[in-house]
DNA sequence: AATAGATTAAAACAGGCGTTTCAAACGGTG
DNA sequence: CACCGTTTGAAACGCCTGTTTTAATCTATT
């Protein structure tokens, strides 16, 4: 039927800035971030674009095949947007925690308002399609690997791996509430609380803290005051320690 | 147009175990919890439901009425499926947050693979509607007000209200991660650690102690034989201690 | 039994969807 | 210029959607 004269990984030109296939790239993306798969529509992909309806089947195939590549060129635009940390030898677990639950809250939450590739990333994690095993494969898993080991050298390895990822998802679930439920998380908190405690900054300060008091490698909360100047000043927007890439 | 003809509020029988507006409520929350609002169609609710399309219009309006009423049905059943817990005077505090946890855990993750209703309650959660704001207040931060008394209780009142929310929302968070983004925790988590470390019973006494050690109300992590022993024997799937209402 | 209202059934409606068609426009090459 | 493969444009095609219409059926009261 149409299984032949499809062009199977697009055509020919590539690499422009202002590409069509690049234009339906990032329009998709934002419009299935902000609606899903099922609302999002062709025709308003296109004219967010300014392309022709056609380019689409042209470009990708179809509908689906546009989406698994939206999905793909989210995550590996958010790849680059925020690196993972990479530090020095010698770097204190401690700090690598606090650098590494920076790193996912901004990524996460983002400075503004979050961006679509996240968006889009979330509406994935939470109903999986196709394009969820290359997503947690290529993103999520390496991320995770990083904080385990972090954990690992936090306790001098006296725990098991299973007990070392159960902990790792303890600390990806507190960020992960803000994010996915952060709407009702809004509705539940007051508002001037959310500016002043639950801000990027102050929730990896926070996170890091409730952690490590529940490893015993700091007293138990609330020392706030306390932890703020320990990790807070040591590793705030400054980049020391960090290398660059 | 078709604003004045419309039954405002359903017509006039009620009641019935199989009334055809409980068998479409009923398809409604399971087509809606698993497809989505766009996805599900008013075809596939009607067939489920073994009822006319036009019975949907009749009884409800339109689609978007039944979503809301949809969601507000589910939370009043599974408020009733799961109770909060309620305990005699003097319960100790330490005992109530891992009820609590448990509870909880149970409502998100069920003994059995996870009803519709709470599904359908998390699409709401991530993805508000109209319905969000009334599933906020019947539903979630009545729980949320619990586990903050808790936690109150817990810390002898050392911490100030804001603070305790914090404390609670991380508690939520590592719960919700599972239920939420269950299906990318089983692709990061060997599938046979899943079964030993990760079921609801084991999570509850878990995120317990994370948080108990993390106030410096019990020893920190990992201390699992140890917290097994002294919370999950004496807080089994036995009732002492909690009040039948 | 007859009547009136509540409920169901089948069919049709208009509109939007993903997708396809086909011809026009483009851009580099003989 | 003429050529040819690549890319765009506008229109159309089925199909499926939510919704409405119209008539038939049920149920209980008079």
């Amino acid at each position: 039927m149409a299984s032949i004269s499809v062009p199977k990984a697009g055509p020919v030109a590539s690499e422009g800035q202002d590409d069509p296939r690049d234009r339906i790239l990032s329009a998709a993306g934002q419009e299935f971030a902000e609606k899903g798969f099922e609302a999002a529509t062709i025709r308003d992909i296109c004219t967010l674009a300014t392309v022709n309806v056609a380019a689409v089947n042209y470009y990708f195939g179809d509908k689906h095949r546009l989406y698994i590549e939206s999905v793909r060129h989210a995550h590996e635009e958010r790849s680059q947007q925020f690196p993972l940390p990479e530090w020095v030898d010698g770097t204190a677990a401690v700090k690598k925690l606090r650098d590494f639950v920076g790193n996912m809250l901004q990524r996460m939450l983002g400075f503004d308002h979050p961006p679509w590739q996240v968006r889009l990333m979330l509406r994935e994690i939470l109903h999986p399609t196709d394009a969820c095993r290359e997503l947690v494969e290529d993103y999520i898993r390496p991320h995770f690997t990083v904080l385990c080991s972090i954990l690992d050298e936090l306790t001098d390895g006296e725990m098991s791996p299973s007990e070392v990822r159960r902990i790792g998802l303890s600390v990806v679930g507190q960020c992960f509430l803000y994010r996915a439920a952060g709407d009702v998380v809004g509705m539940l908190i007051p508002s001037n609380e959310i500016e002043n405690l639950h801000s990027p900054v102050d929730l990896a300060d926070y996170v890091t803290s409730f952690c490590l008091a529940a490893l015993g490698k700091h007293p138990p909360l609330p020392t706030e005051v306390l932890l703020n100047q320990s990790l807070s000043a040591a590793s705030g927007p400054s980049d020391q320690d960090v290398k660059s890439n």
